[in-house]
DNA sequence: GGGACCGAGGGTACCGCTACCATAAGAGGT
DNA sequence: ACCTCTTATGGTAGCGGTACCCTCGGTCCC
């Protein structure tokens, strides 16, 4: 043992060597802690040792370690945000308002993707939560056991949106598809038309169309009536897939007065397909679909369809994960936020 | 202080005492690197001790700690992606391609959003540098010097896309806006316009766009003309927004054969608003757009416009990350994907 | 048969920061 | 003048893994 390890440093293993709040403690003339403190809360720093640690700070190029101080303090400043996808506008929307919000409270929002896939959910999960984040949003009411289990067990904030549910893991802000699909089946039924037929995308599980659908069969059924014709796709939603849904619809049920889709992106695509074949709507076949985003009212005819408050979801929900991280309580866990009937000329 | 602290373990300072290693190493009669070397190469652990350890980890329900990991070994799986807006349909194109490269090679992707300002992105960057991500991707080639400065400096794979410039930090994945904007003005010119009046969003400041005009100018000035004018709008793009543009032109310059919108979302609002107003597209007013976007072949007229590789760009992108983490060196660093002219019958 | 070699497994010193103290220096009250 | 009460600052022990060694038993080969 002469010789081996004796230098003291040459078994160290650093690779990077970034700067770390040491080497700026010592240029400042300070302690680690101060340092970390004028980070953090820079009042409680007197201005004299603040200016010496920014010179330091700017000299040296510090940038704290987040996940040193993550795993120090066991709070990272992230929240995470799982949607089933971002094709769809709708997301978008939700994430704006939440990002918003996370962002006006310096927390960094983290995206997951879980391309409508409840294990795909799961794994995401299990990864974010790995990450010791401080809240969760996540998208839907439905996962997988062990999703509820982790999430519930987190011992941290979870926000389940979209979707309203009655036994919430945590807190629940959206709104009740089947309610929403209940009332675009009375209105197409007030409007007279009998003969409907629904057309929905599962993508390849799209839990919330197909409550939609299941309100509007609710609305049928308060009449005894059921739908004429049912559509369910695999493939993701897209104009194209609207356009070849109605062509199949008329050609199949040449009776069907009029077609729910479970959201826009199909309606407008029909509404489309229609005016190119000649087919008059809402005349004779009238079109519905659901959302409300943009281009529904920039079409014409106008499409009726069910404005939904995506962005106001995203808003709240934040606002309730920062509410609760400030550790405030939170009023009203279960928030139901409505939706609102947008009656265009399509139906 | 006959109670207090007295203990011993009650000065702990933990809060949420997640399950560790240590106490599946203790469960399974094992050391803790052995639980380590299970999770990250399970082939190199016996399977009699793999089986052990397997079973105290889903009885003690462990979920390794990232940020402890990842502070030990300067790895942290993570990829974050910078790009400046969800709403648009270009970009969650893009960040599929991205997503499902980066999945299967059990990288994580963090989405950051800045809106188009770059002082947002200028603080994106950071945040996500103290995260010790594994790369970074991010959008567009145009950023603050501190911004390039911090990614240059930041010694991990950066891929900037969508864009192509000169000198990249690092790796270049995108096409030519300007020889994009180019190819249209040529086009238009080639089908006998004159009087091309141009439209874009400033968003507040979208590079790409201006460049797109740019290049449209070029081609206008090769033939010695110049654009007959220009809107430029600080909102966000619509169809609304595309809408009134038209209007505006044709209200204020009556003589305009021509309107280049530097992306499909205004160009579909206008040529609908033309179809409203009974303004006869192409043969009035010609209208051409910009990304390819799916619903531009669903309207009638057709909309002309150039289609760009964004699902492409993602895909190579992650995969030059990819194979950078790998060790592996990059063959080209800088890759035009180039585009593609779609002929519509708008224009 | 003995030593080099190999691969599985374990000990332990870190990674860089922050919670929890301890300490020191004023401030203020009597 | 003395003592308590703040407020500003620093020391230090973790946070929970992993890199870097090291040991140990078995193989292989001369």
């Amino acid at each position: 043992m002469s010789d081996i390890g004796t230098t003291g440093q040459s078994r160290k293993r650093r690779r990077k060597s970034r700067v770390t709040a040491r080497e700026v403690a010592l240029r400042a003339g300070v302690g680690t802690m101060t340092v970390s403190r004028a980070f953090r809360n820079p009042e409680s720093v007197s201005s004299d040792l603040r200016a010496r640690i920014d010179e330091a700070v700017a000299a040296l190029g510090y940038v704290p370690n987040r996940l040193a101080g993550g795993l120090a303090s066991s709070r990272t400043g992230t929240v995470p945000v799982i949607i089933p996808s971002l094709s769809n506008n709708v997301f978008p929307d939700i994430v704006d308002g939440i990002s918003g919000v996370l962002q006006a409270h310096n927390l960094q929002m983290l995206l997951g993707n879980t391309r409508y896939s409840l294990e795909e959910e799961e794994a995401l999960a299990a990864t974010f939560l790995s990450w010791s984040p401080d809240g969760i949003i996540i998208a839907g009411t439905d996962h997988t056991e062990r999703t509820r289990a982790m999430l519930a067990s987190s011992g941290i904030p979870v926000a389940e949106i979209i979707d309203i549910a009655d036994d919430p893991i945590d807190m629940n802000i959206g709104f009740s598809h089947v309610e929403a699909g209940k009332a675009m089946g009375t209105y197409l039924l007030g409007r007279g038309y009998r003969r409907i037929a629904l057309v929905a995308p599962l993508c390849p599980r799209d839990q919330r169309a197909l409550r939609r659908l299941a309100g509007l069969r609710e609305a049928l059924a308060a009449r005894d009536l059921e739908p004429t014709a049912e559509l369910l796709y695999e493939d993701r939603s897209s104009w194209r897939l609207g356009a070849e849904a109605v062509v199949r619809v008329v050609a199949e049920r040449p009776d069907v007065d009029a077609v729910f889709f479970a959201n826009d992106d199909l309606a407008v695509g029909a509404v489309q397909e229609c005016s190119r074949r000649g087919i008059a709507v809402p005349e004779q076949l009238a079109i519905a679909g659901f959302n409300g985003l943009e281009f529904a009212s920039e079409i014409r005819p106008r499409l009726t369809t069910i404005v939904t408050p995506r962005r106001e979801i995203g808003r709240q929900a934040a606002e309730m994960v920062v509410e609760r991280l400030a550790g405030r309580a939170v009023d009203a866990l279960r928030r139901d936020l409505g939706f609102r009937l947008l009656v265009g000329e399509s139906a």
